[in-house]
DNA sequence: CCGGCATGAGTAACATGTTACCCATGAGCG
DNA sequence: CGCTCATGGGTAACATGTTACTCATGCCGG
């Protein structure tokens, strides 16, 4: 039971806002960098003394990643990690495909002129991180950018669950420019959806996400 | 702070399997059945003593109820209800449009014989509950049957959250009989769900899931 | 050689102790 | 009379102690 040889460094990430947040950040990096695998059984006792802090917050990271689908926690026996398979892929976009173009169509009709401003700005720190090729500053902002439409069609129930959605894709490793797209390609997959949204078109909204998530599926799904 | 006068006898459901769900079962009643109000500020301290266990199963289980959207944690400063909106129900059931019927049409296209013999099985549960009025057998199998078909669809996460938006519109009271539909209406809205999945008929039976959903829908807004 | 069973290590779940924080209150000053 | 700010009560968040469970291991009888 639990070998425990290796588990690098795994640090806290200091800009979370409770340690709880930390762990679950660190866990998610942890096995975004391989360094929490599959089927090994970790424990929240080790977790703990391995980032410093004491086994509560451990504890109540893990069962958000639990509810996320991320681990599974066997009573009195430890965590372990589940990766996500092909078919969760697929769900996931298809639940955006589901979700996301009819907000954009919401977003476009019943947007205020703020929201909609913010929206702009949003697509413009897109465009200028694409432009320096900084992905640090460019994913944040594309996620940015799909949760403030969610939010300005008046859903914002949808926009969690999307959000945590998204939680689970990045865990593959973000989609990065290895994936066949560059920022630049991205960036401009997503100019469309933001036109149409300010120029009120609910319409041409609603298509632009749909071409765009389709196109992510399909990078998805291929690059798997 | 907290007057706490009153707040009655909030019990903790012996059926849980963990003190942090039973947590999570009492408020849910308790807010169902207006012992615990919107914009009184309630603490884990508190909480913990009504129901004679520790605060560390309360913070988890508040923590979790935080996550559905039903209550506002307010660091040092304790929780509030937050009774759901008119709008949210709205969203919840656009989601549920938007994801349940495709799901209907995959569980009768591909869903194995066992699946749909399960599915029958719980559509006949609910036609027994319902001739004999018993709303306590009756909505457990509504929900089950819902979740079978998500599942049976290989649409696990989806099932995840559909389960979870129904949690929160539970709230609002059981649509009970008082909504305007008998048990055995409801029954019958999912029969042919239910035939159409069974026959593999994949449009009708995401048609008929959609007609039901609707139905639903205009009761939910109509009577609230 | 094999299957039931006691045993013990390791753990999640729960209980309790501690800390640092927020904010209402009200006294003191302008 | 209004404004600032010290103060203290009450709290979430975190740390640590305790309990009861699960399961692997290995002994023993068949």
């Amino acid at each position: 039971m639990g070998n425990m040889l290796l588990m690098p460094e795994l640090a806290l990430p200091p800009e979370a806002q409770s340690l709880a947040d930390a762990v679950v950040k660190a866990v998610r990096h942890g096995v975004a960098a391989g360094e929490l695998v599959p089927d090994v059984t970790y424990s929240v006792y080790q977790l703990a003394d391995l980032l410093g802090i004491s086994r509560s917050p451990v504890r109540e990271g893990l069962l958000r990643l639990e509810e996320a689908g991320l681990i599974e926690i066997r009573r009195n026996r430890g965590f372990r990690v589940l990766p996500p398979q092909a078919h969760d892929i697929e769900e996931i976009i298809g639940i955006r495909l589901a979700l996301e173009p009819p907000a954009a169509r919401l977003a476009a009709t019943l947007g205020t002129d703020d929201q909609h401003a913010l929206i702009g700005a949003t697509l413009a720190a897109m465009a200028a991180a694409a432009s320096q090729d900084d992905e640090n500053s460019f994913w944040p902002a594309d996620r940015s950018l799909h949760d403030l439409l969610l939010r300005t069609s008046g859903r914002p129930r949808t926009a969690t669950i999307i959000e945590r959605l998204r939680t689970t894709t990045a865990l593959l490793g973000p989609p990065t420019t290895a994936s066949g797209r560059t920022l630049a390609q991205i960036h401009a997959e997503h100019e469309p959806i933001v036109t149409a949204v300010l120029a009120r078109n609910g319409a041409a909204a609603e298509a632009a996400m749909r071409t765009h998530l389709e196109a992510t599926a399909h990078l998805l799904v291929t690059n798997l």
